[in-house]
DNA sequence: TCTGGGGTCCTAGGACCC
DNA sequence: TCTGGGGTCCTAGGACCC
């Protein structure tokens, strides 16, 4: 079985471990510059705060309520993340670190499951002041809507989901856009299709599934089925992504400004490179003008990818290479109003990625490629390769566990090796 | 006046090769 | 010279999640 514990409205119940007297009062947690909410308390949800909603929208409620608004305090809630996963992560044998405020657990082997969870909610509550739900099922798929089920209808905030039967039932009544997995694009068009309920996606043909949902969405239905295709995912891995960017307090209407911005999230991408102990190849630079103002000089957004041939962390390097990107972008006729910078092709930081290339049909043959790798290790420096025959792809792939891994990219394949 | 920030995965379609 | 089929790789964009 699959656990889903999930922190209840977690920024907002963050905040108010310091301040008790909040209890029982709204609560809302604004974004970066305060621009939305992004978290509400359940006497802020009564009231008809949504979620994402402008904050300038909502003044007037925030005001007549008298409810208690914050500003974002991500190291605060990052904190109180780590407390609440470690109590989790020494309560059972082992579990998948979902998001800043939910975990899977793998519950195989425990018995009195529905006890062991109210006990561990305790716990929790006890020990770091926050409560949280907790969904037990068969499937991911199901542990999510066990837990919404606890978070909604149970007082003691745990839900099981073992009977086949009754699980059924609990579908029937579950909204198909709940859905772990059906977003508004999906939800629409399955209302569309007459298709309301959780349950009655179940009774769908794969086929369609596949056709209509790709295989996540078939999948997906397939665990709603009880059968679990989604796998805990143990341990640490690294990111293949990551990204910073901002909305800008003020809108900047000149290079400097925007290449200050810009210089900002390259070494702070830079630096959560070097924190994972990861090099990416790949940067992405994007700029964008305010998409919510109508002709408001011009509606603008440009984006620009840089392929590095050495893959790094540094962060001088990748913020000069983001700004003679921006160059390319930069139109001096349009107000920004965000930018951002994403690193990708993500490689571990002990290993270096090199580029060979030849011109001689010759060095197909392993032992020219091993007497190539052997230079570079003695130093000789880099080397461009270009493998302009199919051949070689093929007896490269069959040697792959000696050179592995290694990838190709349309101009050149790349090979990294121990430095 | 004021609209978040950070990720993952899948697919369709184009370029290119033989 | 033209055409078609089979294959790989890459990219952009779209969907989803919190």
């Amino acid at each position: 079985m699959i656990a889903l514990a999930d922190c209840n409205n977690f920024y907002a119940s963050c905040e108010r471990v310091f301040r008790p007297n909040l209890n029982d009062k709204p609560v809302v947690v604004l974004s970066n510059n305060d621009g939305c909410v992004i978290a509400r308390s359940n006497e802020a949800k009564v009231l008809g705060i949504k979620m994402g909603e402008p904050a300038f929208k909502s003044r007037d409620i925030f005001d007549r309520n008298g409810i208690h608004v914050f500003s974002t305090n991500f190291a605060l809630y990052g904190d109180f993340s780590n407390r609440v996963m470690s109590i989790l992560s020494d309560s059972v044998p082992s579990i998948e670190i979902y998001s800043i405020d939910e975990a899977f657990m793998n519950f195989r082997g425990i018995p009195n499951q529905e006890e062991f969870a109210i006990e561990l909610r305790k716990k929790i509550l006890q020990w770091t002041g926050i409560p949280i739900s907790i969904g037990i099922a068969p499937s991911k798929t199901l542990s999510k809507v066990a837990n919404s089920i606890a978070k909604k209808k149970r007082k003691n905030g745990v839900c099981i989901l073992m009977d086949k039967h009754e699980t059924l039932e609990y579908l029937k009544l579950f909204p198909v856009s709940n859905l772990w997995g059906v977003g508004r694009k999906f939800s629409k068009m399955l209302e569309k299709n007459g298709i309301h309920n959780a349950y009655e996606l179940t009774q769908k043909s794969d086929n369609w599934l596949q056709k209509y949902m790709s295989i996540v969405g078939l999948k997906m239905v397939k665990e709603l089925r009880g059968e679990s295709c989604f796998d805990m995912v143990n341990g640490w891995s690294r990111k293949k992504s990551i990204m910073t960017s901002r909305t800008f307090g003020h809108e900047i209407d000149n290079f400097k400004g925007l290449a200050q911005a810009l210089s900002t999230y390259a070494s702070m991408c830079a630096a959560k490179l070097r924190k994972e102990k990861s090099c990416a190849k790949s940067i992405h630079i994007m700029i964008f003008t305010n998409p919510f103002k109508q002709n408001y000089r011009m509606n603008y957004k440009a984006s620009k990818t840089i392929i590095l041939d050495t893959p790094t962390n540094d962060g001088l390097e990748i913020v000069s290479r983001c700004i003679d990107a921006l160059r390319s972008i930069y139109r001096p006729d349009c107000i920004y109003k965000r930018a951002g910078v994403i690193v990708s092709d993500i490689v571990p930081q002990s290993q270096v990625q090199l580029t060979f290339f030849h011109q001689h049909a010759d060095i197909e043959k392993r032992h020219h490629l091993m007497a190539a790798v052997d230079k570079l290790n003695d130093g000789f420096g880099r080397m461009k390769v270009r493998f302009a025959i199919n051949g070689f792809e093929k007896k490269w792939h069959l040697r792959q566990e000696k050179l592995s891994p290694c990838y190709t990219t349309r101009m050149s394949d790349l090979l990294r090796i121990k430095y």
